[in-house]
RNA sequence: GGGGUCUUAGCUCAGCUGGGAGAGCAUCUGCCUUACAAGCAGAGGGUCACAGGUUCGAGCCCUGUAGGCCCCACCA
């Protein structure tokens, strides 16, 4: 036992040290134990480029609460940890890093590109695992993976090849959103939509007359944001029910500039109410353009290169960049009196989330992954509470997106991440989709082969995560018994992105879910709300809060004061409250310690138990059991805030009060030793209750406190007990708790100084009241701050002017030797008289209420009843004193 | 356009399946009481957005209204 301990808590040089210790007793490593049930946790592998941000503080302490919780109940505790490549957020940032040297990607060739990726992987990847394990993170670091590694990459080619075998893994002409920047697909997820203020530029395109001839006085009016698409126009289109062009459908307009001949088609995709009701159809750079252009059979005319400038489609424009162009082309139309007028329009313009740049829609080969099968597992899943989504309103969230949901492009034109394992013949063309490159062409024999230059989307490895880093497509001893996993924590923002992905590729490769329960939570923002990011400079980092408050308190100021999955504001003054937490503990802890110095028979203290010592054992159990339930149904905030109420207000400001004067008289060494061991045991539960949420301060102090276990985090998870339930005490206790606060509240009233003792009488009829402070006579002294008690079954010789406090079934008398203002005493009691009329009021209009009587619970109107004779009785004893008081 | 969510004390938020409104911070009043001033003992402060409804009983359930936030789709 530490015999020093420091009078304020200061967790810098403690925490490390801890970690180290943890760390080198193997505690965060889980084997393979069939005697033992497995409670298995994956990481959200956070990316190679990445610092720890408030997200992952936020996420890492749930998933490190869960899983210390769960080891500590005596599960085989994994927590499977590694990270991620996130090919274009990595991609993107080697590339800043090379402009600065003043090279480009495609000057290194793709070899070197990805030596240097690598390089920045060996690099920064083990950056963001330090700052996860000053969080205090007890992840098992023996089985760190990597989305790279080779585990996850045999999973990936094997998962691509097997969905490519059944079908469900295409490659196909689409529309996508191009990046001219990054030239490559993203996906919708990617794209950020922001109102941008733009043009609505009004032209008219002229009809063709029936002979053949360009017509000088027929036009169709129609309006256009990218006024340079229409060089791939390959028709215009008007409502079918549409009274003012229904006649024209059929004819053709002769296409400005580029002086095509293009049809004029009816669809119902065009609105009649919105701009002239004629819409330019471009097939190749518009989503909808290109799914009227298949209806109607239409030529599909690219008209831009992969950096969005014009290709050689657009004439006399080609080379130009794409804004460039559409001055130039409105110009043009200008001068040729086919521009009716310019609006001003603002509009949604999509952008790449990574870079900002204008998205492009455009044609391109991609993989898909087919979806409409594989969703119904995932979808089944979460109807059938397979998997149950935390809270629940996430679910609706997921059916949203389920019951929309379109086949995913998996391809990207990158060059950092999971090759796409197709290879096309030399020869003829043909593809082949293998884990290794083919040696002869089943086609035409060939021998030489190219693999396409594309990689996968990130998400592709990612949503493999549960079972390949457990050794999957190997059948091995973890996964067969580690899989499925038991909860996943992440954000509400990746629901899409990642965590319906995971399952259906869990029940696709795996036939099983990936895991049981997936918690939710939200963001954490700014003091005023808002998002915390580099842009604002609003971030703030949680290793400077850990530098400077420690990780205890960072941890509980994530995890207290908001619901599951809602966005919560992260003030420092609650930080600041949460260390004050930490400190408190740590004080408590050290009072207990100085007591037990050189007490040798504390043990001996059970068999001598006072009231107030099983009152809070009694109080602790019923704690236990509570946290224990909110922890179970994940109710993390709840649990926490109960063992912080139990620590503070109970176990400080009352027991630990209530035993001081039993700890500093010599005489009675029973009830010394009786106070010790509950303060001990107490202290000790209650800081296994708080380990998962404060795992150093508990850690420290667990140390300091008992020497009968090496470490508070392998130590077993208080239970509820039969045994230490004391309902009896529970209700005396409560009693003189009552009576204190009654005394202490005249004193302030009566602005009797601190130090000022009284005599104190208490007068109750009931023998029972009376012996309850007979037995809580020492601390009842105390607390009230009594020279002198005496107990009385009536007031005889209490001085006429002494000042009252009325209980259910006893009244506390106290003579002050200076005169009190009677008066003002009057005043108090009417007060209390009338607040008691209140309570009564209601009482009585509830019980007098038929239809309460008839129709609530039996349970509910004993309790009223109880309270009407407790308020009768009291309300007897004020009005008593009254009447006394008035009449003198 | 579709979906979700919020509106509770000056501020930030809890309040699980309906049964006498809570916490932290802030404010005010006393206290350096031999664990802790990062503390102790007290106090004030709320027609739970608004209007209806269901119920013996509504902050909680239902309907509507107003305002805020978020997600999805995206308007040529």
């Amino acid at each position: 036992m530490s015999r020093e301990m420091a009078k304020t808590y200061d967790p810098h040089g403690i925490e490390d040290k801890i970690y180290e210790r943890w760390m080198e007793k193997k505690y965060f490593h889980a084997e393979v134990d069939h005697s033992r049930t497995p409670f298995t946790i994956v990481i959200p592998p956070p990316n190679i480029t990445g610092q720890l941000h408030m997200g992952h503080a936020l996420d890492n302490t749930m998933q490190d609460i869960l899983i210390r919780f769960k080891r500590m109940q005596g599960y085989n505790a994994l927590w499977q940890p590694g990270t991620d490549h996130a090919s274009i957020a990595t991609e993107v940032k080697i590339i800043e890093n090379l402009k600065k040297e003043g090279i480009d990607k495609n000057d290194l060739g793709r070899e070197g590109f990805l030596e240097r990726a690598w390089d920045w992987k060996r690099e920064y990847g083990g950056r963001i695992i330090n700052q996860l394990k000053k969080l205090g993170s007890s992840c098992d670091w023996d089985r760190e993976r990597f989305t790279m590694d080779e585990g996850c990459n045999k999973a990936v080619t094997e998962v691509f090849c097997r969905m490519h075998e059944k079908g469900w893994i295409y490659k196909g002409n689409r529309i996508g959103n191009w990046c001219p920047v990054c030239k490559t697909s993203i996906s919708d997820a990617e794209v950020l939509y922001e109102e941008q203020a733009g043009h609505f530029w009004h032209i008219k395109y002229p009809l063709i007359n029936a002979d053949g001839s360009v017509s000088d006085t027929e036009f169709l009016e129609l309006a256009t944001t990218r006024p340079e698409t229409m060089l791939g126009d390959t028709a215009v289109a008007v409502n079918p029910e549409d009274e003012r062009y229904q006649h024209l459908v059929g004819r053709e307009v002769l296409l400005p500039i580029v002086d095509r001949r293009i049809p004029v088609v009816a669809d119902s995709y065009v609105d009649m109410e919105f701009g002239t009701g004629v819409v330019k159809i471009t097939p190749a750079h518009d989503p909808n353009d290109f799914e009227v252009g298949k209806r109607h059979g239409l030529a599909q005319i690219n008209i831009l290169n992969d950096d969005a400038t014009i290709n050689e489609n657009g004439g006399r424009y080609a080379g130009m960049d794409r804004y460039e162009a559409r001055k130039a082309i409105v110009a043009e139309l200008e001068r040729l009196g086919l521009l009716v007028r310019v609006e001003d329009h603002t509009h949604n313009v999509g952008t790449h989330d990574r870079c900002g740049t204008t998205i492009e829609p455009m044609i391109k080969k991609q993989w898909f992954v087919k979806m409409d099968e594989l969703i119904k597992p995932a979808v089944k899943a979460v109807q059938d509470g397979e998997i149950r989504l935390i809270p629940e309103r996430m679910e609706k969230i997921y059916y949203n997106w389920t019951d929309n949901i379109r086949d995913w492009c998996i391809s990207r034109q990158l060059w950092w991440g999971h090759r796409i394992p197709a290879y096309y013949c030399d020869a003829c063309g043909e593809t082949v989709v293998a884990k290794e490159m083919p040696s002869v062409c089943p086609k035409c024999g060939g021998t030489h082969f190219t693999q396409d230059p594309d990689t996968l989307d990130t998400w592709f490895s990612s949503a493999l995560w549960p079972f390949s880093t457990l050794g999957w497509p190997e059948q091995t001893e973890d996964l067969k018994y580690f899989y499925p996993t038991d909860v996943l924590v992440t954000g509400y923002d990746i629901i899409f992105f990642w965590v319906i992905r995971m399952i259906f590729s869990g029940y696709e490769q795996m036939g099983e879910k990936p895991f049981k329960t997936v918690l939710f939570h939200g963001l954490v923002r700014d003091a005023q709300g808002r998002k915390m990011s580099k842009s604002l400079g609003n971030g703030i980092d949680p290793l400077e809060i850990i530098e400077k408050y420690g990780a205890d308190a960072l941890r509980l100021t994530l995890i207290t004061g908001n619901a599951p999955g809602n966005d919560m504001r992260f003030y420092m003054e609650r930080v600041e409250a949460n260390r004050n937490f930490a400190n408190k503990v740590w004080n408590a802890s050290r009072f207990i310690c100085m007591n037990m110095e050189g007490k040798e028979n504390i043990a001996d203290g059970r068999k001598h138990l006072q009231p107030a010592d099983k009152w809070i054992l009694s109080r602790l159990n019923n704690v236990i059991r509570e946290v224990t339930d909110n922890m179970e149904s994940f109710e993390l905030g709840i649990a926490v805030q109960k063992v912080y109420d139990f620590i503070w207000d109970e176990f400080c400001d009352w027991y630990i009060e209530m035993v001081k004067p039993r700890l500093y008289a010599t005489d009675d060494a029973d009830s010394q030793n009786a106070a010790l061991w509950t303060l001990q045991t107490a202290l000790v539960d209650a800081l296994k209750l708080l380990h998962p949420y404060m795992p150093f301060v508990t850690e420290e102090i667990f140390g300091a406190i008992q020497s009968e276990e090496e470490s508070i985090m392998i130590s077993s998870w208080p239970v509820y007990r039969e045994d230490r339930h004391f309902e009896q005490e529970e209700k005396e206790i409560e009693i003189l708790k009552e009576a204190v606060r009654g005394v202490r509240g005249v004193r302030i009233q009566m602005n009797v100084p601190a130090a000022k003792k009284a005599h104190i009488f208490v007068v109750s009829e009931k023998e029972e009241i009376r012996d309850a402070f007979e037995r809580g006579r020492l601390f009842f002294a105390s607390l009230a701050g009594a020279s002198e008690i005496t107990l009385q079954a009536d007031r005889t010789g209490i001085a006429q002017d002494a000042v009252s406090v009325v209980l259910a079934n006893a009244t506390l008398y106290i003579p002050f030797a200076e005169l009190v203002d009677i008066a003002q005493e009057i005043e108090r009691l009417e007060k209390e008289e009338n607040r008691l009329n209140g309570e009564l009021a209601r009482v009585n209009g509830m019980l007098n209420n038929e239809r309460f009587i008839s129709r609530a619970p039996e349970k509910k109107i004993a309790e009223e009843r109880a309270k009407l004779e407790k308020y009768t009785q009291m309300m007897a004893q004020v009005q008593e004193r009254l009447g006394q008081l008035k009449n003198r």
